[in-house]
DNA sequence: CCACCGAGTTGTCACTGTCAACATCGAATC
DNA sequence: GATTCGATGTTGACAGTGACAACTCGGTGG
């Protein structure tokens, strides 16, 4: 892929306009992404982008793919990197290591993070169908990190089984929010020491719960 | 306030504006917020607006500031509606009722919602100085009405004290990720009878955490 | 050899945010 | 009461955007 291509046909043009969409996401985030600036940079007119992607949200929808996958992969290292002969221990660091990354990886790339998830809303309109809500989380990587590491941990019997159903939803929830507040809420001006403790606290609450005997605290309501 | 005006000044422009936008945000979200179709809207030529906020971001963070009162009194009213002879039982419950009016904002009104948050940014760039996070946080009425129900919480001795600090910002993250997931994540497409579980195995689990006796779990590292 | 069709191009339209210059009106001053 | 003056609205313009339609290039299959 020549950056002053000689022929009229670009080559690998999708790519090309992937990987400059990648790089603007980055610098920019998933808002500054037009579809002519890409094409600008490519080196090839507007509109040509058009007989790869149907409209806008398409192409963000191809960075958010790149973006997605570059997030589970920074996961699945730090995972991979726990080591413990003790399976429950081993599952509780592994579930606390999930978190700490994703959060991580949101301040370390706010860009990609983003645009993984600003994304969503034009995929969902295309794939149509009830039960299409499954094929989409086998996308997200990062979940399905997480629903295995909760099934070890409702294995090794540290999870009780009554809480384990929804439980990945709630710890990602957990994460991803304070993802947020630390990106675009108010706490977006914390430092990186102003901002770990917090993310500690939150991990350990999550353990504290789980590891907490169910009948220690009267039902609500 | 007429909607078609006789006289060149139009008397309150400004208010007019955020009423419009707010109308905008609601149906279509803050994207869609265009300084020229206010106008457009309010009857009044493009421009004009620039004449009461610098720019769009400002337009956005005045709408913003009347979307964070309308989330504070949605959940007093529903916190004042709940009363409970045991102090520690009501602290319990106003928890989460605060997390679940939280979330029901955020799905009841997604355009609001999200604007209030979208805002931020500018806000903080505007606003210089290193102490100033308290003056922001402060106008964040629905995190101060968190703060105050956790101190009665841990009044109440439901709340150990070694937990209390940095509370608010794990609860607030919890029930932020889980709108954040319910409107524009992969659980967009979740309907309310499936979300509602969602919402109350959070607000669970925060509890049990809270209610488990420190020395319960072993810590991790 | 040629026709076809995928891939890039040019041209255009409606829309946006923002700047600069101008018009109007109300109110304070003389 | 006439005059100035500043706040408020208006007109015009420019650059940028997404998207459509019509055109053109050139490699590939017949």
């Amino acid at each position: 892929m020549p950056a002053t291509r000689s022929s009229y046909h670009h080559g690998d043009l999708r790519a090309a306009l992937v990987a400059a969409g990648v790089d603007v996401v980055r610098e920019r985030g998933p808002d500054a992404l037009a579809v002519r600036e890409l094409a600008r940079r490519v080196g090839v007119s507007h509109n040509a982008a058009y007989r790869h992607f149907a409209n806008r949200d398409e192409l963000v929808a191809a960075v958010a793919q790149v973006a997605l996958v570059a997030m589970t992969r920074a996961g699945e290292e730090r995972l991979d990197a726990i080591q413990d002969p003790d399976p429950r221990r081993r599952a509780r660091r592994r579930l606390h290591e999930v978190g700490r990354s994703y959060v991580d990886y949101a301040l370390a790339e706010p860009g990609l993070f983003r645009v993984a998830f600003a994304a969503y809303p034009s995929q969902t309109s295309e794939s149509a169908g009830p039960a299409a809500l499954d094929d989409e989380l086998a996308v997200a990587g990062p979940f399905l990190q997480l629903c295995s590491i909760l099934d070890e941990l409702a294995e090794s019997g540290f999870l009780a089984a009554e809480a384990r159903p929804g439980a990945e939803f709630v710890c990602w929830a957990a994460v991803h929010g304070q993802a947020m507040l630390f990106l675009e809420g108010p706490l977006q001006g914390l430092t990186d020491a102003e901002r770990r403790p917090l993310v500690e606290a939150l991990l350990r609450t999550v353990d504290r719960s789980y590891g907490a005997t169910s009948g220690d605290v009267s039902a609500l309501d």
